[in-house]
DNA sequence: TAAATCCGCCTTTTT
DNA sequence: GGCGGATTTA
C-alpha cells in the first residue's frame, strides 16, 4: 500500500480534540478515516470498543470495516462500532427504549406507512372538511423531524396531526426512521446517566460525509462526545447534496474544529476531468475555497456532443461504450451511466437490452446492465404483504400492518367494515387486535357488522392463533413457509396479475423471503423483530439478482453515485430543466445542482463524455430542450464537441 | 364486494 | 407515458 501524503498522515494521526478533515473528491477520505482508526487501536494502544465510527450508508460502513480488517487483527476490527446513524440509534434504542414508554418489540414504520398513518389521522381530525392538503403537512412534519422541532403554534393543522401522529405511534408501538434519532436525543437528554454510559464507552467519535449531516444527527453527535471531546468530522462541502432532505452545510462550513486538515490531492481522475470539475464548482459561492490537484496525468479531453433526439443519443453513447471496450478493453462494470432523474434510465434499458454486440468470437443480443437504486427488494407489494404478516406476529399493536393483510387475501372483510372497526378501537383507545378478537367472540353487536364481515374477522383470528402458535413452535422460515401455504398466497398472486412474467416474477418473491429467513437463522441469536429491524435498516442484501462482481455495466442517478468511481462516465440529459432542475430554481436550488454535476464529473478516472439531447419527451409530451447552462462553465480547450453521429 | 375505468400527478431519496 | 388513488359500475 502506498504511502499517505503530508497531509492525510496528519489527518489520520491527529486523533485528540476536535478535528475536520476536508476532504475534496478523490482525495483517500476512506483511506484517512482507516488509517486513522488503526492508528488508534496500534499506535494509541485504545480499545477498539471505544471507538464509533458513523457514516450515512450501509456500503460505506461495510467498505470501511472490510478495509480496517486489513490492517489491525480480525477481533479488533469487528470490536469497532461502525455503523449507519440509524442501525446506532436502533442498538440503543433496543436496550433503553422502555424508558420512553415503548416496548422492546417496536415495529419500524417506513415512508408509505407513514404516509397512510398521517392520512389517517388528518382525516379523523378534520372530518368532512374539504380540500385538506395533505402534501405540506406531511413534508412540513417530516422537516420538523430533521430539524428536532415540533411544530409551533403558528400552524395549528400540522400540529394537532404531528400529534395525533405520536399518540397513534405509541398506541402501535411503533417508530419511524426520523424517530430513531430524535428519540435517542430525547433518551440522552432525560437521562443523563444513561448519556454518560454511552460517553464513556465511546471516546473517540468520527463521522463521515459530514456536510450531509441533518440538525438532529449533529446534536446527537455533540451530546456523545461532549465529555471526552475528541470528535473527527471528515467531508466534502462541495460534494452536499441532500439540503433538499433536512441536511445543513453550515454544520461543515462552521464546524468548531481545534485543528484543521484540507485534503486537496486527487488520486482519482486525469486532470482534465479535474479541470472540468473545478471549473464548474468555482462558481458557487457558499463553500469553503479549495482547488483539486491532479496526480493521475493528463488524460484525454473531454466528448460533448448535442444528439437531436433522446433515442439519438442513447443510441450514440452505446456505440460510444462500444468502441471503448473494443479499444481500451474495458469491462462493462467499469462503466457508468449517470442521469439526473430515474426516468432518464428508462430509454436507455429498452435499448441496452437490444443490442447486438461482439462478445469474444460470437454475437449476442443484450448488454447486461444493472439499474441501482429503483423499486427494491423489500418495497414489493407480495414483500411487504410478508413482512406485514411477520410484523403483526412480532409486535401485534402493529396497525398498519393489520389493516395491510386482514383482508389479504381476500377474505370477505369490507372497507365499510374496516371503517367502522377502526373508528371504534380509536375511540376505545384499545389495540384492533384485541377489538378483532372480541369481535369473533360476538362481542360489541352495537357494531352492525355484515355476517360476511364478521365471519371473516373470525376466520383471521383463528388464522392469527394458528400463526402464533406455529411461529412459538416451528423455526421462522418453516412458520413462513407454513402460513404461505394456509393463506393460499401463490393462488392469491394468480389471481391478482394477469401476465406469467408478473406471476413467476412475484413468486420468486416470495421464495427470496423464505431463503432470507433461513439464512438469517444461522446467526446467533434470532429473532423475528431483530431479522425484521434489521431488514428495513438495511433494505437490500437479499435480491438474488445482484450476485457482485457480475461484469455489468451500471446505470444510476447523480445521488447515488456518490462514493462510488468508475474508469468510464456518461453523463446524459445534461439539458437545462433536468440539470439544474425545473423545480430548484432557487439561488440555493442552483449551488446544489452545481455541486451535484461537480459529484457526477468526479466520479470519471479515465473517460468522460457529456451529452444532451435537442428534443426528448417529458410527461408525454415532446418539448425541445437547450443543453445544461452549466456546461458553458467548463474552458473549451478541454472539451472535443463531437457530432453525435 | 370487487373489478374496471378514469384522473391527475410527476426530482433527487443513503435510513 | 405510467403509476397510484378514487370513483364508477357489474
Amino acid at each position: 500500500m502506498a504511502k499517505l501524503n503530508k497531509n492525510q498522515q496528519k489527518a489520520a494521526t491527529t486523533t485528540e480534540g476536535k478535528v475536520l478533515i476536508l476532504a475534496g473528491a478523490g482525495s483517500g477520505k476512506t483511506r484517512v478515516l482507516v488509517h486513522r482508526i488503526a492508528h488508534l487501536i496500534q499506535g494509541k494502544k485504545i480499545s477498539p470498543t471505544a471507538i464509533l465510527g458513523l457514516t450515512f450508508t450501509n456500503k460505506a460502513a461495510e467498505e470501511m470495516r472490510e478495509r480496517v480488517a486489513h490492517m489491525v487483527s480480525k477481533e479488533e476490527a469487528s470490536a469497532v462500532t461502525l455503523s449507519t446513524f440509524h442501525s446506532f440509534c436502533m442498538r440503543i434504542l433496543r436496550k433503553e427504549i422502555h424508558r420512553l414508554g415503548f416496548t422492546q418489540k417496536f415495529t419500524l414504520y417506513d415512508e408509505k406507512d407513514m404516509r397512510r398513518l398521517i392520512m389517517q389521522v388528518a382525516e379523523e381530525l378534520y372530518e368532512g372538511e374539504e380540500e385538506l392538503a395533505l402534501e405540506p403537512i406531511i413534508t412540513s412534519i417530516s422537516y420538523l423531524k430533521g430539524k428536532g422541532m415540533t411544530p409551533s403554534e403558528k400552524e395549528p393543522f400540522v400540529k394537532e396531526v404531528y400529534e395525533g401522529l405520536r399518540t397513534a405511534m405509541r398506541a402501535y408501538n411503533a417508530l419511524d426512521f426520523d424517530s430513531l434519532l430524535t428519540l435517542t436525543v430525547e433518551l440522552f437528554e432525560t437521562f443523563p446517566e444513561v448519556l454518560e454510559k454511552y460517553q464513556d464507552r465511546f471516546r473517540y467519535i468520527m463521522i463521515d460525509e459530514y456536510q450531509d449531516t441533518n440538525p438532529i444527527q449533529y446534536r446527537l453527535a455533540s451530546l456523545l462526545s461532549e465529555k471526552h471531546g475528541n470528535l473527527c468530522v471528515v467531508g466534502d462541502d462541495d460534494q452536499s447534496i441532500y439540503a433538499w432532505r433536512g441536511a445543513e452545510v453550515e454544520h461543515i462550513l462552521n464546524f468548531p474544529a481545534d485543528v484543521t486538515v484540507k485534503l486537496e490531492q486527487n488520486y482519482r481522475s486525469t486532470s482534465h476531468i479535474l479541470k472540468a470539475a473545478n471549473a464548474v464548482i468555482r462558481n458557487n459561492v457558499h463553500r469553503h475555497d479549495k482547488v483539486l490537484e491532479a496526480n493521475a496525468g493528463e488524460g484525454e479531453t473531454l466528448e460533448i456532443f448535442n444528439a437531436p433526439t433522446e433515442q439519438d443519443e442513447v443510441e450514440a453513447v452505446i456505440k460510444r461504450m462500444l468502441q471503448l471496450k473494443e479499444e481500451k478493453n474495458y469491462r462493462w462494470k467499469e462503466m457508468a451511466i449517470l442521469y439526473r432523474s430515474n426516468n432518464i434510465a428508462r430509454s436507455f434499458e429498452l435499448s441496452l437490452m437490444q443490442t447486438v454486440w461482439r462478445k469474444g468470437e460470437q454475437w449476442v443480443r443484450g448488454i447486461p446492465y444493472q439499474v441501482f437504486g429503483g423499486l427494491g427488494f423489500f418495497e414489493r407489494a407480495e414483500v411487504k404483504d410478508l413482512m406485514a404478516y411477520l410484523r403483526i406476529t412480532s409486535n401485534p399493536k402493529d396497525q398498519e400492518a393489520l389493516l395491510r393483510i386482514v383482508n389479504y387475501p381476500r377474505r370477505g372483510i369490507s372497507d365499510k367494515t374496516l371503517d367502522t372497526i377502526t373508528q371504534f378501537n380509536r375511540q376505545k383507545r384499545l389495540p384492533l387486535m384485541a377489538v378483532m378478537e372480541k369481535i369473533a367472540a360476538d362481542a360489541y353487536p352495537e357494531l352492525e357488522l355484515t355476517s360476511r364481515g364478521t365471519q371473516g374477522i373470525k376466520n383471521f383470528m383463528i388464522l392469527y392463533q394458528g400463526m402464533t402458535e406455529k411461529f412459538q413452535s416451528a423455526s421462522l422460515s418453516e412458520a413462513l413457509k407454513w402460513l404461505v401455504e394456509k393463506i393460499d398466497y401463490k393462488n392469491a398472486i394468480f389471481n391478482e396479475v394477469k401476465s406469467d412474467k408478473g406471476r413467476e416474477f412475484k413468486w420468486e418473491n416470495v421464495q427470496a423471503c423464505i431463503s432470507a429467513l433461513q439464512t438469517y437463522e444461522k446467526e446467533e441469536d434470532p429473532t423475528l423483530h431483530d431479522f425484521l429491524s434489521s431488514s428495513m435498516l438495511n433494505k437490500k442484501t437479499i435480491d438474488k439478482k445482484d450476485r457482485f462482481g457480475e461484469d455489468k455495466l451500471n446505470l444510476m442517478t447523480f445521488h447515488s453515485a456518490k462514493g462510488l468511481e468508475f474508469p468510464a462516465v456518461f453523463l446524459v440529459g445534461l439539458e437545462d430543466q433536468l440539470i439544474p432542475h425545473a423545480k430548484s430554481q432557487t439561488k440555493e436550488g442552483i449551488e446544489e445542482e452545481r455541486r451535484l454535476l461537480y459529484v457526477a464529473i468526479t466520479r470519471a478516472m479515465e473517460t468522460l463524455c457529456l451529452s444532451m439531447a435537442r428534443k426528448r419527451t417529458q410527461h408525454g409530451k415532446l418539448v425541445s430542450c437547450n443543453p445544461s447552462r452549466f456546461l458553458f462553465e467548463i474552458p473549451k480547450e478541454i472539451l472535443k464537441v463531437t457530432s453525435w453521429k
